[in-house]
Order: structure tokens, then sequence, then C-alpha cells
DNA sequence: GTTGGACCTGCTGAC
DNA sequence: CCGCCCAGGTCCAAC
């Protein structure tokens, strides 16, 4: 292993050569597909899955550079990392593909390059995405953490650093939640969505929700309806984003604009009904095949803008 | 099938 | 600096 020689140290870092699998780490987890992950001074990402806690770092932010982890308390879990990080996907052929698809688009999946769906715990995932209505990432990223800060347990590090790792609460603990004290936890009007959905979960045998990874898409994303504050966009993303249907692709106002301006012109102005939902999602997998998703994922980064840093960047031009 | 409105908040850009 | 619009939708009622 190589050595790394400044504050970080400190963390008994494991090394992931990506050359061959490339990571574009900060689109990955920016990409608002997961909401609690923190970026430290030193450029370190820290994160929970499940119950396990993770540091992440690329030093020079190379996608196809080294990938630094360690998980905590217990270290070396690799097997966890690389299943979130979804490491063993081979993405070069997929690019391959879809540019031959599209070619209006090759440049903006080289752009990206890396960027990853990643396989999160379902239960958080299911529960994060009840906030995304109407609402703004860096709003569900506070509402996101609230939950695991108020209602989750404290995952131990043995580090000063960082600020604390919390484990996503459990189905009961938000079963049980306040609905003023959620309302005032950023959540307003989802409030009783989050307390509805757990109850319903709870009716459900142990690990029902994780059983839909064996089911067809169809089959998961009808199940995920019948949650409160569930419809078909939100039961897309925990389908696409914790229970490995690769063809599922939510389709937010942004994709839809994307996808009406490149594929179904003759829907522009038509407002977004259900069955425009539907012929926009066929619409990409028709293009872009059985993992469509991950087609959906860059170019959602691309069109909602989620790159531009804070920092005066030249204003909305499109790139395709 | 489609359309329109309400819905909690607080960050953000345009005047 | 203030007020307005808006933000990775969903639900309900009314054509």
């Amino acid at each position: 292993m190589r050595q790394v020689t400044t504050h970080n140290s400190r963390i008994a870092w494991r090394r992931f050569d990506c050359s061959k699998s490339p990571l574009h780490l900060e689109a990955t987890l920016r990409t608002g597909q997961s909401f609690r992950w923190c970026r430290d001074a030193n450029g370190v990402w820290w994160g929970t899955i499940e119950s396990v806690g993770v540091a992440l770092w690329q030093p020079d932010g190379e996608p196809y550079g080294d990938l630094y982890w360690q998980t905590f308390p217990e270290p070396d879990l690799w097997e966890v990392v690389e299943d979130y990080l979804q490491l063993r996907t081979d993405l070069e052929s997929l690019y391959c593909r879809w540019s031959f698809a599209e070619p209006r688009l090759a440049e903006v999946f080289r752009a990206f390059a890396g960027l990853r769906v990643l396989r999160q715990p379902p239960e958080e995932c299911l529960f994060a995405f009840l906030c995304a209505t109407t609402n703004t990432v860096t709003k569900i990223e506070r509402s996101v953490r609230y939950l695991a800060e108020r209602y989750g347990a404290r995952i131990c590090t043995g580090l000063d650093k960082p600020a604390t790792l919390f484990a996503f609460p459990s189905v009961s603990a938000l079963s049980a939640a306040d609905e003023r004290d959620l309302r005032a936890g950023l959540w307003g009007y989802r409030a009783p969505f989050v307390i509805k959905t757990a109850q319903k979960l709870l009716q459900k045998p142990q690990g029902w929700l994780r059983a839909l990874r064996d089911v067809p898409y169809a089959e998961a994303h009808e199940a995920l309806l019948e949650f409160p504050g569930v419809g078909p966009k939100v039961a897309d993303c925990v389908c696409l984003f914790a229970l490995d249907k690769w063809e599922a692709v939510p389709v937010d106002r942004h994709i839809y604009r994307l996808g009406v301006r490149l594929f179904l012109p003759h829907f522009e102005g038509r407002s977004l009904t259900p069955r425009l939902y539907k012929a926009v999602a066929e619409a990409f997998r028709e293009r872009f095949g059985p993992m469509a998703g991950w087609a959906q994922q860059t170019l959602f980064y691309a069109e909602a803008g989620l790159y531009r840093r804070p920092d005066k960047e030249s204003s909305r031009q499109r790139r395709f």
C-alpha cells in the first residue's frame, strides 16, 4: 500500500485501484441519490452504510486513480464498500453502447465518467425520497440528516474526527416519531408520510422491503406505490438506487425536460402526466437498454447542474 | 386521461 | 433589502 502522508494517515487507509473501474466519487455521492455524505476540510468523504461508518478519499479526485477507504468501527469491510459503490459494474462498455445509441450525449457521458448508481440500504433510500417532493437537494440533505441525528444510533469511529456519524433510524423508531417534531425538523407537510409509511412497513414481514430486490421491476414498483407519499417517481428512485432495478428511470422535471427535448419533441409543452411519465421512461429504455437508469443518473447530474460549484461559473449553457 | 391547486420550509437568483 | 418564485412530486377533486 502506498504511503499517505497527511493528517489522513491516522486512518489505516486501504487502497483500491480504479484504473479499470472508474469512480467519480464526488459526482456519485452528490448526485442526489444519497443524501448524508459529507466531505471534510481535508477532502475525505464520511458516511454510513447500514450501521457501518465509512471514510472515502480520492486524493486527486481522479476517477481512474486511487480510491482510499476504511470502515468503522469494524475495519476493512471491503465487501460493504464495494457493494455500495457497485465497483464491479463495468462502465466502459456501457458508455460505448450509450454513445452509439445517442451520439449527441457522448460528451456528457465522457465528462462524468465514473458516476455510479449506488446500491443503497432500501429503508434509508425510501424514507429519504419521501422528502424529495418539491424540495431542494440541500434541504433534502439537511432533512435526512435530521432524521438520523434525532432518531438514529451513534456510530463510533474511534477518531476525534469526523463530526459524529449516525446510523439511519430503525423503522420502529420512525413509526413512533412525533409529527410536530418532524414538521419542525424541515419535513413540513411530508412529516405524516414518514410516520405512516413506517407504520405500514412495520406490518410487513421482516425483510419484506429488501426482498423486493428479487422480484421483477414492475412488481417492486407497484408494491412501493401503496405507501403514502410514494408516487411513480419516488418508487422509481427506490427501485433504481436500492432495489437493483437498473431499468427504472425516475422522471423528474429535469429528466422530463431533457427527454422531451431530445427524444419526444412532439410532447414539447405538455405537462407531466402519468402517461407521459411512462413515455419518457420508455424512451430512455429503448435507447439505453436494461441499464437505462444509470444513463438517467448521469444525464440528471448534467441537466440539473449539480456539478456547478457555488462559485460563479459560466451560467446555464447547454452542451447538448 | 388531464388539469389545477395545495402543501412546509428555507435557499437562491433576479430585480 | 424585500417580496416573489421556486424546489428531483403527490394527492385530491373536478372535468
